[in-house]
DNA sequence: GAGTGTCT
DNA sequence: TATG
């Protein structure tokens, strides 16, 4: 809807064609040989999240009775993530606008029925870094607000090939995932959608 | 120093 | 169901 990123967020709706998709969700089904999905849990109160994660990169965001953090290594497997795909370093690239490389690649997988409540990603030390998402596979119904918890929201609809930039003045939004609606995507032969986010954590290296 | 939770 |  807005390219010009006049809120901030920039949509390039169509980014990956059909093709790049299936390859790259050819790859993830190799990664996840590796690095497989699992049910992080709420810090203190342990309740588990309706999503299931993995990460790529050198660093992955995880969620544990402890708190959010990066870390270098799988929490199940404890193995380093495998490295981040061509295809989504190519995103960071041409839509990032950055310098630096991205160090973090969480991979989402929401199955029909999952949400994500709304929150801001502030766990990096690198804030004016931009956060690049790429949606694969059903629809998502995404809200996207302002700074602050109260501010307006809105929701847009986030399909297969998207990719999505908060960066300035939304890197800080609050943003979450409603709904999935399932059958609006034949790429996951299970159905259900998976997400790709790349952020750079550190300020130096 | 809690929080991407669940709730209506 | 959509919204906050």
């Amino acid at each position: 809807m807005d390219m010009n990123g006049l809120d901030g967020f920039k949509l390039a709706p169509g980014f990956l064609d059909r093709s790049a998709q299936e390859q790259l969700v050819e790859e993830l089904r190799a990664l996840l040989q590796e690095a497989p999905f699992y049910t992080p849990v709420m810090p203190r109160s342990g309740k588990p999240f309706s999503v299931r994660m993995t990460n790529c990169g050198k660093l992955g965001w995880v969620s544990d009775r402890a708190g959010y953090r990066y870390q270098p290594t799988h929490p199940e497997t404890g193995r380093p993530w495998p490295p981040i795909p061509e295809v989504v370093l190519a995103a960071w690239t041409q839509l990032g606008g950055y310098s630096k490389p991205p160090e973090a690649c969480l991979i989402n997988f929401y199955a029909s029925g999952t949400r994500m409540g709304l929150h801001q990603d502030r766990d990096e030390e690198d804030l004016a870094a931009p956060v690049v998402s790429l949606s694969l596979g059903d629809e998502a119904v995404f809200r996207i607000g302002g700074e602050s918890r109260k501010d307006p929201t809105r929701s847009l609809r986030l399909k297969s090939g998207d990719a999505l930039v908060l960066g300035g003045k939304a890197r800080l939004a609050f943003h979450g995932v409603d709904r999935i609606i399932a059958g609006t995507s034949t790429l996951l032969p299970k159905g259900g959608r998976i997400n790709l986010t790349l952020r750079r954590v550190t300020k130096e290296d």
